[in-house]
DNA sequence: TTTATAATACTTGTATACAAGTATACTTTG
DNA sequence: CAAAGTATACTTGTATACAAGTATTATAAA
């Protein structure tokens, strides 16, 4: 069951009902996605057990995870790491803008009240992260954003892919986020405006507002995998110091 | 490693080196697409274990698989197949349209030379099926024509939704051309047209024509899920008199 | 020294065992 | 008869055992 974890990057109150496999692969994707783990390194499954001090089972469900999220391939032998070149996270980002702006074809011809409302609450909650310094919080609320949205055009195909695409967005804003709060705290109060104008162009139903906000807030998140693995670095060092 | 099975609507030849999860998830699939499994039906692991004679770990990855295709939703207490509503029929090919006019516009900008040569040699393949009366072949081949121009702009997050919807796309075209060989065999030679025109659309570097293509290709494909169900109503007898 | 072969130590896939938790049905008590 | 509580037969999640196959390494022969 994952007794005293070691270098636990994923936020631990995140994971709280989900099984062991899930709680690996959340640990693993972020040790992926921040270069810990570097991209060409076979993964066993033994090994992983034996390092996780779980069984065999919730490993392979884990690899089975990031497999489905092109994070690791799995071969006859052992699981080798793809991790995520900047071309990979610029793909992420055309799938981002290609399903927002099909939902957002979807947005004009219904009624949004219930949305924004919604969203501006979701954006109050942002500043009070930000206020507090929780760059957990704050990528929760901003995933949640834009989960919101999708989910309020009711498209459940639409829906499977930003799942998809979710646990690896997830870990390129948290890692992208905690380093913002470390070094470019003055960041946030223009990352807050884009999603109200976000929230504006829902509500005047403007596609060249929306695409437009959409883009700064990709420009804003969209930091090169170097940043992360700084970010990681200094992350890495945090929780040594914690350990102490 | 199921031994002996019945009612098999899945071409055993496309099973060769899977594994027994995706073994199970194949006829699973087909059975809930088709309606044999009828939608709210309550899945345990157990039971299931039992009909396919197999042991509970590949049923889980089964249900991993179907799970993430949106066709079950696992629960504390056994998986609840939700099945495919004309709703989520048509949005999956929402999803299809989405993701190849996205890889056209990709394609505008590359040599296509090599991409439209592949397409034609399976055509070609398409119409030795038909003349064979080889429903499963043909469905192949669908599939492959569409993947081989996904894969060509080298997109490797388009081709994860192209991955996630394969299963389920390709269920549906099986079905769906299994019952016009039976009974409307007159629309293949449109439907090869269709395909022929797509291939035109590439070379010409012609949106217009290209989204008309998919577009009539989608409507060939898109059966409603009561023809689908009368089309698996004979073919469960076809399976029937052959067993006698 | 090089090559071929055999032994060994890995790998994953599947089966089984066990533990923790949940719904159902029955029994007991009011 | 009704209601509450308990026993039982399920469920899934995890751990372990086993089997089949693969890569590596060591050994033996040319």
């Amino acid at each position: 069951m994952m007794n005293e974890p070691k270098n636990l990057l994923y936020p631990q109150k995140w994971l709280a009902k989900s099984s062991t496999g899930e709680q690996v692969a959340s640990e693993l994707r972020l040790h992926i996605i921040s270069g810990v783990i570097e991209s060409g390194t076979i993964l066993s499954e033994n090994k992983l057990a034996a390092e996780f001090a779980v069984s065999r089972s919730p490993i392979r469900d884990a690899l089975r995870m990031l497999a489905s999220e092109n994070l690791i391939r799995l071969e006859r032998m052992g699981a080798v790491v793809l991790g995520l070149t900047d071309k990979e996270i610029e793909e992420i980002y055309d799938v981002r803008l290609l399903i927002e702006t099909f939902v957002f074809e979807r947005l004009l011809k219904i009624e949004t009240a219930d949305l924004t409302m919604e969203l501006s609450k979701i954006v109050e909650m942002m500043k009070v992260a930000i206020k507090y310094h929780d760059a957990d919080e704050f990528s929760y609320q901003d995933l949640l954003f834009h989960e919101t949205i999708i989910r309020s055009v009711e498209h459940s195909y639409i829906l499977m892919i930003w799942n998809n695409l979710k646990p690896v967005m997830e870990g390129l804003i948290l890692l992208s986020m905690r380093m913002r709060f470390k070094e470019k705290y003055e960041d946030f109060p223009r990352i807050v405006k884009n999603h109200e104008l976000y929230i504006e162009a829902i509500q005047a139903k403007d596609r060249k507002l929306m695409v437009q906000s959409l883009h700064d807030n990709f420009d804003d998140v969209q930091g090169k995998v170097e940043d992360l693995w700084r970010s990681q670095q200094i992350l890495i060092k945090g929780v040594e110091q914690q350990n102490d």
